[in-house]
DNA sequence: CTCCTCGCTTGCGAATTGCAAGCCACCCTA
DNA sequence: TAGGGTGGCTTGCAATTCGCAAGCGAGGAG
């Protein structure tokens, strides 16, 4: 899938699914939330060809997602912890399973969220940090930022704006 | 990557992450939500393989993420237009945008969003629906929920808590 | 001394990928 | 009528990646 190609793309989006989008690693992340820690623990929940994942956890750690820790010498054996920037990814993992729950679970949520804070049941919605509005397609507007030369679909867009190909 | 395995996994991570768990997917989406809809917008703007493209459409349309529609005839042509489902994964994409804003664009972001209803520039977070905070991964409790015999995770964290393998 | 566990690595055939070429239906120009 | 261009794919091929299964090295248990 060669994802470095993803990696040097000017858009976030293309980056970050250079790095999990793929389905086993998302699955080690959630794992990884849930607080299992070790190889063979990952392996019996996922089902997970072993070879696949030993490559898939290498590449959470290249990426700064995973640390590899020794939790015991003699013989030397490692777990896995999430990093600050893995534990960032909690939100998207949430955003995945709220759709999920939404549109692939016909018996009902496999799992329920309880938020400590508020001490609810909560479903997880993708919400506007000004205004904690929910944001929907319709209501967001796009524009161009500092990162990139032009945001992407933005060449082809104005091209069929404008009628004329840009040089 | 055998994408049917996830959907009968009784997680709703896993059974998203079968559908969307792959980046020219993504990036597919990417592109409908910003409005391009026709088969050459999206491969002149994604620089994919032609292959790839018409497989990940089919996929997307067998998932009911997006509709083929006829825009001419004669030639028969279609183009691609997001379903209410696929619209439905806008949070998702979000999601990826921002945490891909935070740890991958030492430039800056790409993309500046703006949230119309509120007027103001905005950035995704995922939040809860009930208190409106963001939910991070120490806030959390996950409990099994009525979609699944048990949680993903749940055998393996009961088995290390009780030192007991459940038959 | 042999078996067992953990955390991988290796080998293999099958599936998937990127790239490039081809193709088909139609339109436009002359 | 011929010739070329466009849009939307399909096909062929070499290379990568996959799932599966076996193996392996370091140590602990019996």
């Amino acid at each position: 899938m060669d994802r470095e190609r993803f990696a040097s793309v000017a858009c976030s989006i293309a980056r970050t699914s250079g790095v999990v989008g793929d389905p086993w690693a998302l699955l080690v992340l959630r794992d990884l939330f849930l607080g299992l820690t070790r190889y063979d623990e990952l392996r019996r929940d996922l089902g997970v060809a072993t070879n696949v994942l030993a490559d898939r956890l290498d590449r959470l750690v290249d990426a700064g997602l995973v640390v590899r820790e020794v939790y015991q010498r003699a013989p030397v054996r490692h777990d896995y912890h999430l990093t600050d920037a893995g534990r960032d990814l909690y939100g998207v993992v949430l955003a995945l399973m709220a759709w999920g729950d939404r549109h692939l679970a016909p018996d009902g949520p496999p799992m329920l969220l309880v938020h400590d804070t508020c001490g609810h049941r909560t479903t997880p919605v993708v919400a506007c940090d000004r205004c904690g509005g929910e944001l929907t397609d319709d209501a967001v507007t796009v524009r161009p930022g500092p990162g990139g030369r032009h945001a992407p679909g933005t060449a082809v867009l104005a091209e069929r704006l404008t009628g004329s190909v840009a040089g």
